[in-house]
RNA sequence: CGUCGCUGCCGGACGGCCGCGUCGCGGUUCGCCGCGCCGAGGAAAGUCCGGGCUCCGCAGGGUAUGGUGGCUGGCAAAUCCAGCCGUCUCGCGUGGCGGCGGGAUAGGGACAGUGCAACAGAAAACAAACCGCCUCGGUGGCUUCGGUCACCGAGGUAAGGGCGAAACGGUGGGGUAAGAGCCCACCGCGGACGUCGCAAGACGGACGGCACGGCAAACCCCACCAGGAGCAAGCCUAGAACGUGGAAAGGCGCGACCCGCGCCAUUCGAUCCACAGGUCAGGCGCACGAUCCCUUCCGGCAACGGCGGGGACGAGAGAAAUGGCCGUCCAGGCCGUCCGUCACCAUGCGGCCGGUUGGACAGGACCCGGCUUAUAGGCAGCCCCCGCAC
RNA sequence: CGGGGCGUAGCUCAGCUUGGCUAGAGCGCUACGUUCGGGACGUAGAGGUCGCAGGUUCAAAUCCUGUCGCCCCGA
């Protein structure tokens, strides 16, 4: 199985931020935020997922603690969340700082609000009709 | 032996699997793939100082502003480091000084000026009379007619009382109506000058005759230092645009001000305002340097410096890479158990087995030197003489 | 990278300029009064290491230095 964690994997520019955090299609927790949104190649083959962590000062000031924090969910998408994800672009966004000792539920919270997130359809609000630019809305797999 | 304190150092090692970043080599279906090297700290932190580097045409003069404040040395430089001096303080010692040892120290100037000192107290800064003490005058009482007491007034007096953080030298004697550096001795204070020291200063001291109180981490004065910005500095390459309307005689260049200097412009219009248009592009800067480690000799009390020899290149990316799982070792802690060593006990040392913990503070963003702060545990040295044993 | 500000009673703030007289105000809290009871009102009272550590001074919330925490600007 592919374990790898390469630049196309990530979320790079403030563009992909951006389409993600707009997407509405999102599910919240106690320590995090997880927002999903969908992506297609050019050919209409399908995407290898994407991913990319946000975590401000305000949840920790500790520059150690905030590359900790990177790193646990890195190892989670890299080792088993990656391939179930294809064709999604996914962004975790920290709220607050969990407890030192909580890997394990923090990766337990993150599979589950996932799975939320995947049900959740693309947004109660629709922006008005015919406004968006010709945005296609996502299916899920 | 342990502990406290101070100083310095270390702050896991090796290996396996999966994974990440720069670079190099090879391959490639141009998506990427394979192999190899290297890949966070003593504080990378706070950003408190000092530099390097880069640009601002020149860095020139004055003012302002800010900083520094014993001396000498060290360093590229410094609010850093070392040594020394003064002051304060603690301990030891002495009859008392001198002395010895430790600690602290932002430590120029209070005869340039302005200002501040609550409460208490009579009085708080060119001194001053509340009580007291003394003299003189007046009135009254008593009288042994010498005086004495009370009150009032005019003066003298800083020895005594009490206040305070601080009261215009201290002690003793002379002196006096009572007193006073008024005079004298010793001490303190100021101090021309001399000797020693590179210097801060140290020692001696004619003489003065008490005058000169405290606070400048109050304003301030003096001396010295500082041009400004910061790698988003800045340089190069590629690309887009190089238009419209209005105001306009001076504007801009250093961003506190003035002078000096320079540049642009004066209706074909510098510059300013509004709109329109462009920009989230790439490379260099960017890591071989006041570099790091080991070392012979020399200079210096030391900080440190000099000549020489050997060895090492150790992150540099774009919001930014070091992680996960496991094994062995190693290290320490705690508990339990057993054995050995010294003649014995205690302590200590060494060894065996079982369980638990892999630990603290903490992650580079142009780079260095220092300072400060955080830090589980361990090692070494010094100091102390607190505890235990002999 | 550069610059600025704040920390005082449970809460929101004043006092810092020019150190001392006194750490103060409002809300809240406690007790009592008033009311049949509550609120409002009246009277009395409690409550503060002035973020922390040093220093200057006779004396520091105030001045100086260091440090910790929080907030805000500019590029």
């Amino acid at each position: 199985m592919d374990q790898g964690f390469q630049p196309h994997q990530r979320l790079r520019t403030g563009r992909d931020y951006g389409r993600v955090m707009h997407k509405q299609q999102k599910a919240a927790g106690r320590h995090l935020v997880v927002l999903l949104a969908p992506r297609r190649l050019k050919g209409g083959a399908i995407a290898p997922a994407r991913l990319g962590i946000m975590v401000s000062t305000k949840v920790s000031k500790l520059a150690v603690r905030r590359h900790q924090l990177k790193r646990w969910v890195r190892e989670l998408f890299r080792t088993e969340l990656q391939h179930d994800l294809a064709g999604w672009d996914v962004c975790v966004l920290f709220r607050s700082d969990p407890p030192a000792d909580g890997r394990k539920r923090l990766d337990d919270d993150i599979r589950a609000l996932l799975r939320k997130a995947l049900v959740a359809n693309d947004g109660p609000r629709r922006p008005r009709p015919g406004n968006s630019p010709g945005k296609a809305p996502g299916k899920a797999p």
